[in-house]
DNA sequence: TACCAACTTGGTAGTCACTACCATGGTGGT
DNA sequence: ACCACCATGGTAGTGACTACCAAGTTGGTA
């Protein structure tokens, strides 16, 4: 029904969306994010406090708001069948990081710089580091569904998710080094290095180019945002 | 100073903060995590809501309450120098864990069947499953601290903190697929067999007994808890 | 025994995140 | 011009959590 009702509508929602994000990340930093209450941020993005629970159902939402799950899930499925499970898995997210740390155009929620404001907050306050950490345990279990026939079997699920769970925190200590490296370095080699890591130096794929990308521009144009 | 004051005051604050969680526990699980009060435990237990907020800073502490991080961080540095990461620390996850599912004697908030209470909830319930996620994490700094002068140049910090991090989510899971299996198999076999799936299956080491204990007591005698 | 210090507990009032419930005004289609 | 929809705003309330202070108890000491 109603798709996409009118533009006009759905547009000016994104763009408050967006604009309260913004506010909230910018207070969040100078601040802090315990510092600032929700009518601060409110304020600030020149909404009621209501609207702002309206978008974000809870404070954490401003700075977390993951929704690539989708995007790796559907990477990891698209890969072919026989290669070992951890290789695919951290693939997809290597590509997937790529294509987030693109610039955002427009929109002030997206790009570089936006991304490494919210993971230092993030890293830095327990509420949302604590949040983060269970997003990436709902993608595990994301990625343990797209598999499906895949990992039909108990055994083979559970197989499934450890390697999923393993991948993923390898990932989150990934965007910490990223992170703390002020985001110099390129994203999807740092998440190789940390797989590699992990899972012995054979995961550094010859025959691609996730360890040393070009630009830092993802394998495919679209950002990935909707 | 005052080292152990008098043991008179300090067994009675230890009961009354046994009391307090065993309750809480016992609550959340009859009515649910998010629909029981602090007030209400603290009826239950026959105290004030002060005294609990006193004993457990939040609510979620009254759940969670991992003091075992040391004790997994003093097994590791144990653990003589030479071998792969990743299986020393397996090694000591395992091992810890089997320290933990033993009888808790007249400690209501010890043992195997608390332990599952806790997990459950830590499961089901997403502020608790957050939290416990984010203990994980703290754990995996404790390892890379306690690893020291081996974990010297960041470089190879940043290796041991992948392989921690991988290792820890590998134990979450194998925690989840115990706490669903009702904790009727081997916790320590569980955690092996899901390091094996991440790193593959070299990790069963021939020359422990971690990977199929006699009776699920740990190697050392202690349970680990104060 | 009398006294003091430390500790544990309890109460009150307040902040803040978050949630109903309802009112209003602008938007889009008919 | 009418109406359905939707975004926004207000009010009141719950519950977690935090000061700030009062009281009783315990342990050691003069």
């Amino acid at each position: 029904m109603s798709d996409r009702h009118s533009t006009l509508r759905t547009q000016r929602r994104v763009q408050t969306q967006r604009a309260i994000q913004a506010h909230a990340v910018r207070l969040f930093t100078e601040r802090g994010y315990d510092a600032t209450t929700v009518t601060d941020v409110a304020e600030a993005a020149g909404v009621s406090p209501m609207t702002v629970y309206r978008h974000f159902p809870t404070k954490e939402d401003l700075v977390l708001v993951d929704q690539n799950g989708r995007l790796v899930a559907e990477r990891i499925v698209a890969s072919a069948g026989t290669r070992p499970l951890v290789r695919r898995i951290g693939r997809a997210l290597a590509d997937s990081a790529a294509a987030l740390t693109g610039d955002g155009g427009d929109d002030p929620t997206a790009g570089r710089g936006f991304l490494l404001a919210r993971l230092r907050l993030m890293i830095s306050t327990p509420a949302l580091r604590a949040r983060h950490l269970d997003n990436h345990y709902a993608l595990q279990q994301a990625i343990v569904d797209a598999l499906g026939d895949e990992a039909a079997d108990p055994e083979a699920a559970f197989r499934a998710k450890v390697a999923a769970g393993a991948c993923l925190a390898a990932l989150h200590t990934a965007l910490v080094r990223w992170a703390e490296e002020d985001g110099r370095t390129e994203l999807p080699g740092v998440i190789t290095k940390a797989l590699a890591a992990a899972f012995g130096d054979d995961m550094a794929d010859p025959s691609g180019d996730a360890g040393t990308p070009d630009t830092g521009r993802g394998p495919s144009g679209d950002t990935g945002r909707r």
